[in-house]
DNA sequence: ATGGCTACGATCCGTAGA
């Protein structure tokens, strides 16, 4: 089985010793990483290569931040959407074991109607655009990582207080949507239907411990990957315990 | 216990995240 995960971890710095145990402990062929908050030379290859793995890094100092960790080293990879446009580090594509794969950090948006959001819609836009250009749906190909948006009213621990809100618009769902008219399925709900599956969750006002949750992060695949998708989950554990990503690590696993 | 945010960068608070 190909088993690959993509994980918010708000600073790999901060985190490190964190992903090194989810490293040993789930033995993935590849992580999708988002918010590194470092700059490609601080990024811990030292530690990761002690567990056999390597990593494609796009950083930037204090924010964002997006890598792909692998076993076997990634090659062709691309940082950005390679349109030579000045960018936030917030996606790379790289080929690993023969599927083309990309990590992706989905602007935040900070509130409906602010700066923010304009340019969190656009850049949903340009994804589009920018798989049109490069990819075709016919061919395997996996987009991980944090969207942003939660799609549909399962995926919000109470859909009537955040309809319309950040995370939870129409237009940001819209517009993923868009994205994945490409030819993008979400892995986990080809497996799981029900409700109250989250993958986020607020370090403020006890939202862990309440389950007050979002499900934001996805593993998204083409049609010949989505049927080579045998399982998914959500490492719900992962945030439990001392100092956790407010992130929880998705997880699929592929016969190829 | 799963428990009232956390990380960063610049200072001893402001900004940002979602």
């Amino acid at each position: 089985m190909w088993k690959v995960a993509a994980w918010n971890v708000n600073s790999v710095k901060a985190r490190l010793d964190r992903l090194l145990a989810f490293l040993e402990r789930e033995n993935p062929d590849v992580v999708l990483l988002q918010e590194l908050k470092c700059e490609e030379p601080n990024f811990p290859y030292e530690g990761i290569g002690n567990l056999g793995y390597s990593a494609a890094v796009f950083g930037q100092k204090a924010y964002n931040g997006v890598a792909i960790v692998s076993k076997e080293p990634a090659t062709d990879i691309v940082r950005g959407f390679g349109d030579g446009g000045l960018d936030e580090a917030r996606f790379i594509s790289a080929t690993v074991q023969g599927v083309r794969v990309a990590s992706a950090y989905i602007p935040n948006g900070q509130a409906v109607g602010a700066e923010k959001y304009h340019y969190k819609l656009e850049w949903l836009a340009r994804l589009r655009r920018h798989l049109g250009a490069h990819y075709q749906s016919n061919q395997k190909f996996l987009l991980g990582g944090d969207f942003n948006v939660a799609p549909e009213d399962r995926d919000v621990h109470d859909p009537e207080a955040w309809r319309g809100q950040i995370l939870f618009s129409d237009p940001e769902r819209a517009a993923l949507r868009d994205v994945c008219g490409f030819g993008l399925d979400d892995t986990f709900r080809k497996h799981h239907g029900e409700a109250g599956h989250f993958s986020w969750w607020d370090y403020r006002m006890l939202g862990f411990p309440k389950n007050r949750g979002l499900r934001i992060d996805f593993l998204l695949a083409t049609p010949p990957l989505m049927e080579a998708c045998h399982s998914a989950r959500i490492d719900r554990d992962e945030r439990k315990g001392t100092l956790p990503s407010d992130h929880a690590p998705v997880i699929a696993e592929f016969k190829l």
